[in-house]
Formats: C-alpha cells, sequence, structure tokens
DNA sequence: AATTCGGGGTT
DNA sequence: AACCCAGAATT
C-alpha cells in the first residue's frame, strides 16, 4: 500500500479507523460540540503538550474567556496569567491578537476560508486544518507528529519528520483519505490513534485496527519509525536572583521584555552570571544599575535547577534588602506577597516565590 | 533549513 | 538522561 491507495481499499481503512474511534475515543472537554472557538483554543493549547495537561487549564480558560469577545477585550494580565505555566506563551499572545483581528474584522466569527484563517497570528498548517476540519468538516488535512507517526508506519516511510517538506508529503498523503468521510472524526481518529495505540515506543499493533494496512508492521520497521532529528543536549547557564525586600514588607518583581524567552511574565530580579564571575558582586551592580536600589546583598538562601528544552538554568537566589526603594516604572514593581497571586510567573521562579513566601509566613510565628 | 520557544510525563 | 508531546515564528 505504496502512495496511489485504490479507493476500495481507503474506504476499508476508513471504516475501521472510524469504527475504532467511536468505541475508544476519550471524552475530552473540547469534544462536547463543534464550537469553533473552543476547537481552536484547544488546538492552540495543545500543540506540543498533552492532553491530560491541558484539560485544567482548558475548563479555566472557557470559563474566564468564553467567547472571543470575551479574550479580544480582556487584560494582556489576565491573560497570561490564565496560561501560567503551561509553557511557549507566545502562544497565547498570539491567540489573543488572532482574535481580536477576528472580533475586529470578522465580527466574531472564525473564518472558514483556509487563506483567512491562515493569516492568524499563531495558525500555522497544522492548526489551521485542524480547525476547519473539526469544527466546519472542511477536508483539510491536519498533520501534527500523530498524524505523521501513524502514517509513516502505514506506508513505511522513513522521511525524517523534522524536515518541513515531509510534512507536505503527508499532507498530499492523508488528502484522499478525507474524501467521503466526516473531516472532523477521520482527522481526530487518526490523532487518537497515535496517541492510545500506535505510540512512539512499543505500539500497540495486537490491537490496530488497521494493522492490516501497515507495511511498517509487515516489514517489521514499526519500531524504527517515524525517524526524527538529533536533540541538541540543553546548554547550561549559571544565573543570580535577588529577592530584594523594603522596610514596608514589599519586594521587587520585573517584568520581562516583549519578545524572547519568557516574554511578558513576571521574575524576580536576576542576571546571567558570566564565568569566572562573582556571583553577589555581578548582583549588586546590576540591582544598581538597572533599578537603582543600593542594596546589600547576604548569603544564598536558595538554589533552583530548571530545565528547558534548550537550556538549563542553575539559579542562585539571594536575600537582599534596601531602604532606598526606587518609584515603580512600567516594568518593575514593589508589591506584597499576597499581590504576586495577580502576576504570571515561568515555573523556575514560582519555586522562588512559593519557597521563599513559606519562609517569609513561618518567621511571623 | 535550522533555531528558538516551556513544561511535564515516560521510558 | 533521553525522549516525546494535537507546532509556529523567527533567523
Amino acid at each position: 500500500m505504496q502512495p496511489n491507495t485504490d479507493e476500495q481499499t481507503i474506504h476499508e481503512f476508513q471504516n475501521s479507523l472510524l469504527s475504532w474511534y467511536e468505541h475508544n475515543k476519550r471524552d475530552l472537554p473540547w469534544r462536547q460540540d463543534q464550537d469553533p472557538y473552543k476547537v481552536w483554543v484547544s488546538e492552540i493549547m495543545l500543540q506540543q503538550t498533552k492532553v491530560d495537561t491541558v484539560i485544567p487549564y482548558f475548563h479555566h480558560f472557557m470559563t474566564q474567556f468564553p467567547t472571543p469577545e470575551d479574550l479580544a477585550y480582556a487584560d494582556e494580565e489576565q491573560v497570561m496569567k490564565a496560561w501560567e505555566g503551561l509553557g511557549y506563551y507566545s502562544r497565547v499572545r498570539n491567540l489573543q491578537t488572532a482574535v481580536k483581528e477576528v472580533v475586529e474584522e470578522y465580527g466574531g466569527k472564525v473564518p472558514e476560508e483556509r487563506t483567512s484563517f491562515s493569516s492568524l497570528k499563531g495558525v500555522g498548517p497544522y492548526t489551521a486544518g485542524a480547525v476547519l476540519s473539526i469544527a466546519y468538516e472542511k477536508p483539510e488535512p491536519a498533520v501534527d507528529g500523530n498524524v505523521m507517526r501513524v502514517f509513516s508506519r502505514i506506508f513505511n516511510i522513513s522521511d525524517d519528520i523534522g524536515k518541513a517538506k515531509t510534512r507536505k508529503r503527508f499532507e498530499s498523503l492523508v488528502a484522499p483519505f478525507l474524501e467521503d468521510t466526516e473531516p472532523s472524526r477521520f482527522n481526530q481518529a487518526v490523532m487518537e490513534l497515535g496517541a492510545l495505540v500506535c505510540t512512539p515506543k512499543s505500539p500497540g499493533c495486537l490491537l490496530c485496527p488497521v494493522q492490516e494496512f501497515c507495511e511498517a508492521r509487515k516489514a517489521g520497521t514499526a519500531e524504527d519509525l517515524p525517524v526524527k532529528p538529533k536533540k541538541k543536549a540543553p546548554k547550561a547557564k549559571d544565573m543570580a536572583a535577588a529577592v530584594v525586600k523594603n522596610e514596608y514588607g514589599q519586594i521587587l518583581i520585573h517584568q520581562r521584555g516583549e519578545s524572547g524567552l519568557l516574554a511578558r511574565l513576571w521574575e524576580f530580579p536576576n542576571i546571567e552570571v558570566p564565568e569566572g564571575r562573582e556571583r553577589i558582586e555581578t548582583l549588586e551592580h546590576y540591582l544598581a544599575e538597572e533599578y537603582g536600589v543600593n542594596v546589600q546583598v547576604k548569603e544564598p538562601v536558595q538554589k533552583v535547577e530548571h530545565v528547558f528544552s534548550h537550556l538549563i538554568w542553575y539559579i542562585t537566589v539571594f536575600e537582599a534588602w534596601t531602604t532606598d526603594s526606587t518609584a515603580d516604572d512600567t516594568a518593575s514593581r514593589w508589591v506584597s506577597w499576597e499581590e504576586t497571586a495577580e502576576y504570571a510567573f515561568p515555573v523556575s521562579h514560582q519555586k522562588i516565590l512559593e519557597e521563599q513566601k513559606e519562609k517569609e509566613a513561618s518567621s511571623w510565628i
């Protein structure tokens, strides 16, 4: 069953897969209906993120921002807070930008045309296909990691799925399978099969509803597919962070810039310590230079290790005191421990926040 | 075409 | 530790 699959075989494949799907699909919150806005939000959350992780965020997000209008007009700070801990934060900023455009340019209705929908921020080839097929029953391929895994095995294809060209090959490969079926069900069925049966390691071929169509199973290559690019080891960075306190029981927090890592999130003032430099000196100099506060930095109070996809932070946390706390500006504020709850922090700095807040509370006894 | 962007769960 | 995840934007 190499590319150029006859109609009869495709029809049998669809029947076997869809029958399995109806009996085995998970009852997920974004499968209650085909509301385009809900489907869209779920697809953005699910990018590079597991279903189990997304579920609680999805519930909360839809309660807080039930309609495109609610999200479009929401305060960016609250939107970021709703995404706190989910990662890849540009997703939610792009989503709000895109939803604003839908409200302003399309009267609040998610566009049905691929060209229109694809032009929105954060909507790539996969998300466009997923939303248009699931919400509007458009026969559009929605090729994600699951789909490439399943079809690389079905057709025994060893192209590197990290290449952009490979995704296009799978899109044209999947296209004929979307004929004479419900695109919403078919696309979700392939992904569900990839998530539950045709898994990356030790795939459940014996339980697979389309095992008779699978070339990799015949060839014994299922475990070796798909072929993926090798990933580089994350790069280590030595960081120093400060919990700066003033005489009013407040602490200093800082908002990260518009772009780059953890953009727009709040954090404790921190700086990378170059190899061979003293942490305390580097930190004191930075606090004076960047925030205009003269502080006395004491011994380290905490160590935090945080792993990202492409780097590792080794953060040494220091406590610091000042009596010349500067005025708030747009990127930095003096807040009480209670007020930190209103701000979105990356998990790395949540670790600092939790431990230092706890320490503060116990010192009152 | 390669790199950047998070975080958590498996193996 | 390495791998993987309903990827997209940027370089």
